[in-house]
DNA sequence: GTCTATAAAGTGATAGAC
DNA sequence: GTCTATCACTTTATAGAC
């Protein structure tokens, strides 16, 4: 392998670090397995590394940065407050189940990050996220479909993140799409009765 | 410590390794860790057990079995259902803040379950017993407030375990009671939507 | 039966050759 | 700088003394 600045491997190997915790889970995730998936010397870990501990600290960091929902970006709004909830809430469902490991990833760092005395405020602080980036799409529902929301609605954001990671969990748990769809039927309808019609003074063309 | 019959040791050594992994998480629960926790020597581990993942097998079923959603057990309900149903919620949550290690030890076990191939279907097991637990207790309650679920009781079970696994989850990353407690009083609102007035052809007294 | 003492394998981390 | 070879330690598991 070709020589690459510190900064590289650090990433090049919190990368496959990412890819071996997919495949065998935090536990599995040893230096030499690290390096192996990443078809680098073990000696070159401790050399971009000062220990396993740092490197885990910067994977949690790294993904807390570059985690974003995704899912969300290239997502067309519907015709009504109702389908826009929905059909977000069930392309989430679909990238669940297209990466089922993804998720579990994320579960397991977030306890990972719980447990480790110090990082604890980096489970919260990417769970936070979730939040503000729901926050910019309740926003964006809102104006594109004409309502205003009858609740702050950071609180909003925080009942949508319940809905998604209960039926995160619970899909982890039994594999039941339609049962999932049937939640999501029911998150949609209970989100859309908490927007009220906005009355426009004037509007722009 | 005085001799036991074989099957009180494994259960003295399964409880043991729950509480190490309350405290430690399952990483920490090595047989040293257990056996210590248990006051025995180490030999007496693998005198119970085949092996330490044997034990772990056990360990995953017993929680199974044993999880009683116990917080509902002595639940009383309120005058109507939708307070009925608030008061359940808060029930549950009072008793994951009170012992928030108990709730993060089942979600740290259930994905221990979702990783080790032949364990899967104990997460799936576990994930189902709340399931049928929050639908004795959606009948009793319809029951009680005499009303009758406008949708099938095991979809609505599975809406309230969404509800109270994203609560819990949302709860451990953030610890935000009053923003939990905002969270608890929509799904209250919103799941008493579900609820129609039963027309009674003739009562008991 | 019980437990000390140890084996065998895996871990994070480094020294030292190149 | 890079990597092989190895250290010091911890893990699960067991042999063998009592």
């Amino acid at each position: 392998m070709a020589r690459m600045s510190s900064v590289d491997r650090r990433l090049e190997l919190v990368s496959a670090a990412l890819r071996v915790i997919a495949e065998r889970g935090v536990a599995g995730a040893t230096t030499r397995a690290i390096v192996a998936e990443a078809g680098m010397p073990l000696a070159s870990f401790h050399y971009a590394f000062e220990s396993r501990d740092e490197m885990m600290r910067e994977l949690v960091g790294f993904v807390v940065e570059n985690e974003a929902v995704a899912v969300f970006e290239s997502f067309r709004f519907g015709a009504d407050i109702r389908s826009s909830i929905h059909d977000a809430l069930h392309a989430y469902l679909v990238a669940i189940t297209d990466d089922p490991n993804h998720e579990l990833v994320m579960l397991e760092l977030m306890q990972y990050a719980l447990r480790i005395p110090g990082l604890e405020h980096l489970a919260r602080e990417q769970w936070v996220r979730y939040r503000v980036a729901v926050v910019e799409l309740l926003e964006a529902a809102a104006a594109n479909n004409g309502i205003e929301w009858s609740l702050p609605v950071d609180d909003i954001a925080r009942i949508v993140v319940t809905f998604t990671d209960g039926i995160t969990f619970a899909w982890l748990a039994d594999r039941d799409l339609p049962g999932a769809s049937r939640v999501i039927d029911f998150a949609a309808d209970s989100l859309a009765t908490l927007a009220t019609p906005v009355r426009l003074k004037e509007h722009t063309a």
